[in-house]
RNA sequence: CGAGGUGUGGCUCAGUUGGUAGAGCGCGUGGUUUGGGACCAUGAGGCCGCAGGUUCGAUUCCUGUCACCUCGACCA
């Protein structure tokens, strides 16, 4: 990519908001763009690097044996009205409808019912089961109060993934290999997050956990047990019997070590059983011929919250200036290396040119700013504001066959020969 | 929906005890610059959220309304 073609001026911020920094620092800078509430648009590096959070999603759970497939998020009326929770969903103001004279659709606030209608067109027999399906798809809530920007918006991508076995047993086996699939994908993306016992709120079912990164401008208060790795959501201190539900079900004694902290979920699983497919009739035919409900799981990760909490998490925070910037992880980052030249200098422009050119072949994707009149201080900072991990400077103190390789976060720098430059650059590790 | 707050150029904010507005940054032009947000000159850009009311006159006062933000109930 190059600047000059992005329509990105040099960007100087001003006040930023202290709860948010990151995300206030994309608005500001115009990588993110505000519509109304809880509406956002995205150019093209958070874009990106959603993309990217998406491609891990995906992969991971393929490996693990799961279906990716797309169900429509505009659907209609009848499936919701099937399952019982029109009502609920409606009454409270979260889903929201369009009417028209061929009936009534609504934007889905969620999957199960449309999965369950997927899923039993084809899940006849025992013998077709057990199957994970998920998908990633734009989910619409018209939520009561919005915040933190992409945190908790109207609109926003969500991996949801719905399991479907023959018994509770079968069923307690998918949602471990979820689980799993959920743990290896954060710590991928490089993001170091805790399953905590969770409410089954709204969803229903039997157990529950949710994925939480701890950070101070989390939504959730938790209790955690950091030794023995233990935690779970003050929610469910409000059930009676919980003393008894964490024993029974999450093998949870001991309550001594639990300390508050706060946290952000970014993802949701359940064990949901037959509660659904009895609601809506999803059966198959098991080995004696009988029709059986099938025993459900649902898991969700909030793409949009991923990618809020790793800009708030990568975030430069200057000593002199504060906030000033990202450095994008390497797992997700779009571009590895930003090429910041003088390009009044005609020898420095088309070295320039042919280094993005040698780098981008070569599959190591990077960026060119090749903005004009602009001095190579701004360049400098804007690569900090769109987050590229690496930095290379074609400026004046450039000489011969050599050129520095930043690593942007640690400022550490590396002597890369042009001539030998993908080589230099793929040995090099740090 | 309950409580609080904010709406003024693209961004961040001043200001007008009522006489139709400013700054910094950004943007255009000319020039000097170019290694961690350079400088000089010059220019464009705002019915001061919207609607009523009071007034000779409202961006300012009053009333209403809408939008956005924060805290609560709900949730990825």
């Amino acid at each position: 990519m190059k600047l000059s073609n992005t329509g990105m001026g040099t960007t100087k911020l001003n006040n930023i908001d202290e709860m948010y920094p990151g995300q206030s620092i994309l608005l500001q800078t115009g990588q993110l763009v505000q519509y109304g509430a809880g509406l956002f648009a995205y150019n093209t590096i958070p874009l990106l690097v959603r993309r990217n959070i998406e491609k891990i999603i995906v992969d991971t759970l393929n490996k693990y044996g799961c279906i990716e497939c797309l169900l429509p998020t505009l659907q209609p009326d009848a499936i919701w009205k099937n399952s019982g929770r029109y009502e609920h969903y409606v009454s409270d103001g979260t889903m929201l409808i369009t009417e028209s004279n061929k009936g009534t659709f609504c934007l889905a606030p969620t999957g199960e019912e449309a999965m369950l209608e997927f899923a039993r067109e084809k899940l006849k027999s025992y013998k077709n089961l057990p199957v994970t399906y998920y998908q990633i798809g734009e989910k619409y809530r018209n939520e009561i109060r919005t915040r933190g920007y992409l945190l908790r918006g109207k609109s926003f991508p969500m991996l949801d993934a719905y399991s479907f076995d023959v018994d509770e047993e079968s069923m307690i086996k998918s949602y471990e290999n979820v689980r799993k699939a959920f743990l290896e994908i954060f710590e991928k993306i490089g993001m170091p997050v805790i399953p905590i016992v969770a409410d089954n709120g709204a969803m229903g079912g039997k157990k529950s956990e949710e994925f939480m990164m701890i950070s101070e401008q989390g939504e959730d208060k938790i209790l955690y047990d950091e030794e023995k790795g233990i935690g779970l959501n003050t929610e469910i201190l409000e059930r009676e019997d919980y003393k008894e539900y964490l024993q029974n079900e999450y093998g949870i004694e001991d309550f001594s070590n639990l300390k508050e902290i706060r946290t952000m979920e970014l993802g949701h699983i359940f064990q949901l059983g037959t509660r659904y497919s009895e609601m809506m009739n999803g059966k198959f035919v098991d080995k004696e011929g009988k029709e059986t409900l099938y025993y459900m799981g649902c898991y969700g990760i909030g793409v949009s919250r991923t990618v809020a909490v790793l800009y708030e998490n990568c975030l430069i925070n200057d000593e002199k200036f504060g906030p000033s910037g990202f450095v994008l992880p390497k797992s997700v980052a779009p571009y590895l290396i930003q090429i910041v030249a003088k390009m009044e200098n005609k020898e420095k422009a088309e070295l320039a040119n042919e280094l993005y050119q040698r780098l981008n072949a070569n599959g190591i994707a990077s960026i060119l700013d090749d903005r004009e009149n602009v001095t190579i201080g701004s360049k400098i900072k804007d690569c900090k504001i769109l987050g590229t991990p690496y930095l290379i400077v074609l400026g004046d103190k450039q000489e011969g066959d050599i050129v520095e390789l930043e690593n942007v976060k640690t400022g550490d720098k590396r002597i890369i020969k042009i001539s030998n430059i993908i080589e230099d650059i793929k040995n090099c590790e740090f």
